[in-house]
DNA sequence: AAGTGTGAAGTCTTTCACAGCT
DNA sequence: AGCTGTGAAAGACTTCACACTT
């Protein structure tokens, strides 16, 4: 247990085991190493045991860990040991599949209320019993029910201005899916969810990957014609994180 | 120009720069520093430098970048000149809400064909033009219009499923919205969309720097005169990438 | 014997700072 | 004078390897 600062990657990596230690517990598994549960999230098992040693000791030498103990705390680590309550901002078809979604319930996140920016859409039924209201009664509404996590999916260029209104009212955590990058004050943090990026990234590895297939033909075929130009031999990567 | 390893989060980055690119070119500006557009994408002008360098020498010194150059260069280096196609797999509320969303051929993503392992699911009408086919007939797809890059929002437990049989019929890149780790062979790539584990982040981030703002306040209390060096507090970061 | 916990080593990424060009 | 391009330094993260515990 250390008072290291925490790696980013090491939090989205709790969040990975935490899941896999549900589905442990669901299946009445009682104890893992971490090599086993290393393995079903595609991680290093020093890499886990580093990850839970910032946070304490939580395995017993030459056992492993209790499924259960170590569920809890891994979710006592991240504060999602209650459910949480979420508002949406934007009416949008993202929108509308995202509420629909149940993966948010089943990982304990609740969506209290809908709100845009855009007056049209503002009074439909947009799920049962939830109407949607203004951005202007936010404020309002964390009096009643304090919120501090929002869920964005509003057009690109009007992110910012709801980003501001949303940190004037006390939220905290922004889920952002415009691709727009968003400026928010210290002490407010932002996850970005952007389709787009990822297909680029996908695009350049497989790109990336037959050039690579190309050279080495090339140089199997062609051996002492040397040829190192341009063209550089990049070593291929199976992205495994959402980080980027 | 060096023949280094790039680093993922150097093509994240890339796509990003590539989008304010777009942006300032629609505005009619001809030139760009790194300052500005490193200010625009919320990275140091460094690092937008140093992402860069990986592939060559790009701007003017004194002056800065073309615009409508570096656009042309990034999207070269990403490998996304021409519009590329997709195949979607799924036909939940989340594939719905995807196949309508402008965001993907804004950036010249084309969704040619809509599958699913699911045989109730085929034969309906999902979008104009756009019959769910039985993945089954994937396999004869691809043959008549070769395609690279898939979109699954299957169930989490037919994802492994599902991959094996894309990479089969020649998929080689794959994002994916279920939070299920997939394992792929060697030269096909993984992204991952995984909205939860985003949240569970945001949360942890927020109950931290409550906890800081109390330990700040206590060592206040307790030694009201001691000025602490700058290492005590972690500064709360903006989590830019997907990585997470 | 088996599997955790962790310093230390290794690797990767970012930032600095300034030489070099226009 | 201004801004890029980039080695070198700093910093962050991952993996190793083994002491330690049950």
């Amino acid at each position: 247990m250390s008072k290291a600062k925490i790696p980013a990657a090491t939090i989205i990596r709790l969040s990975v085991y935490q899941r896999y230690l549900k589905k442990l517990l669901a299946r009445g598994v009682k104890v893992v190493s971490s090599n086993d549960l290393a393995k079903q999230a595609n991680v290093n098992p020093a890499q886990l045991r580093k990850d839970l040693s910032y946070f304490g000791r939580f395995g017993v030498r030459g056992v492993g860990y209790s499924v259960s103990t170590l569920l809890n705390s891994i979710s006592n680590i991240l504060g999602v040991m209650e459910e949480r309550t979420v508002v949406l901002v934007g009416t949008g078809p993202i929108a509308q599949a995202l509420i629909r979604q149940p993966g948010f319930s089943q990982q304990g996140y609740h969506f209290a209320a809908v709100f845009d920016i855009d007056k049209k859409n503002v009074g439909q039924e947009f799920e049962e019993d939830l109407v949607v209201q203004h951005l202007d009664e936010l404020s309002d509404f964390v009096k009643e029910s304090p919120v501090e996590l929002a869920v964005v999916a509003v057009p690109s260029d009007r992110t910012q201005e709801v980003a501001d209104r949303l940190v004037e009212c006390g939220i905290r955590g922004i889920l952002n899916f415009s691709p727009n990058r968003i400026k928010v004050p210290r002490g407010v943090s932002v996850q970005y969810v952007d389709f787009t990026i990822l297909l680029d990234s996908l695009t350049y590895n497989i790109s990336r990957h037959k050039k690579e297939e190309e050279e080495q033909k090339e140089e199997k075929a062609a051996f002492p014609k040397l040829k190192w130009g341009r063209e550089h031999s990049w070593p291929v990567v199976q992205s495994n994180n959402t980080m980027a």
